[in-house]
DNA sequence: ACTATAAGTATCATTGTATGATACTTAAAG
DNA sequence: CTTTAAGTATCATACAATGATACTTATAGT
């Protein structure tokens, strides 16, 4: 299930956005499987169906979904991506941006290790 | 050295923020040592000066550095900031949002492991 | 066939944030 | 004690984020 904060810095469209690519990342969300309409979803989180619509559209940009009027909005089917040398770059500065700033705010390396390996377990266990 | 990207999605502001932070954590600045001036700073990188007083304020706010009218800004020294619950949370927090986009984008888990050492070693090895 | 309903989409208004231009204040140097 | 160099405050503007409303397309029921 999804929830927002209103009160957080990171725009409701990427909120909502994020966390539909974790359900897809973990394995929670099918190929095929459909996601709830832009308006009950937007009613459940108490937005306007206009910001759901924008994440949706986001997905679909990245080919994580497939939206047709009418019919509703699906998990499209896995893509075989590779990552190329781009992503692996942009990968290393969005890590050096969580490590830097866990130094920063006092964390140990036997701490960071146990959040690095609790993440990964929930990406790359099953799926 | 900064760098800043004028077409990318982040904000210079955090751009220059989140740069400076990662020298801190680096241990590439020291304690008392200064940053540059904000006109100086901001004429290097072809921006107001008000986006690096801006992002001066906002690392000073974090205790991070000092800055005194006149004087300038340095590094302050390090506190012992000890992480709790929420900070470990958060940190949690963006991990997954990491790794579940590697995960999106076809990463293998050996190839993400090798991100994560080599940023580690970048934050944790001196310092 | 036809209508009703449910789905995504497009357009416009409004508000807030990011950035910049300019003027102000404080401290050090000569 | 004036000049210069530093951070700070104020105001203006452009763009992004969100919402209100209307539109289009597909399916279900009759």
């Amino acid at each position: 299930m999804i929830s927002i904060d209103l009160t957080a810095a990171t725009p409701l469209v990427e909120q909502i956005e994020q966390q539909i690519r974790q359900a897809l990342a973990a394995g929670e969300l099918l190929p095929g499987e459909p996601l709830p309409p832009v308006r009950q979803l937007a009613g459940d989180l108490g937005v306007n169906l206009n910001t759901v619509a924008r994440a949706y559209r986001a997905l679909e940009a990245q080919g994580l979904v497939v939206a047709q009027r009418g019919r509703g909005t699906v998990v499209a089917p896995r893509g075989s991506r590779k990552p190329n040398k781009a992503t692996s770059n942009a990968l290393g500065v969005a890590m050096d941006q969580v490590l830097s700033d866990a130094r920063l705010k006092g964390f140990r390396e036997a701490a960071i290790r146990q959040i690095f390996e609790a993440s990964l377990a929930r990406f790359w266990q099953r799926g």
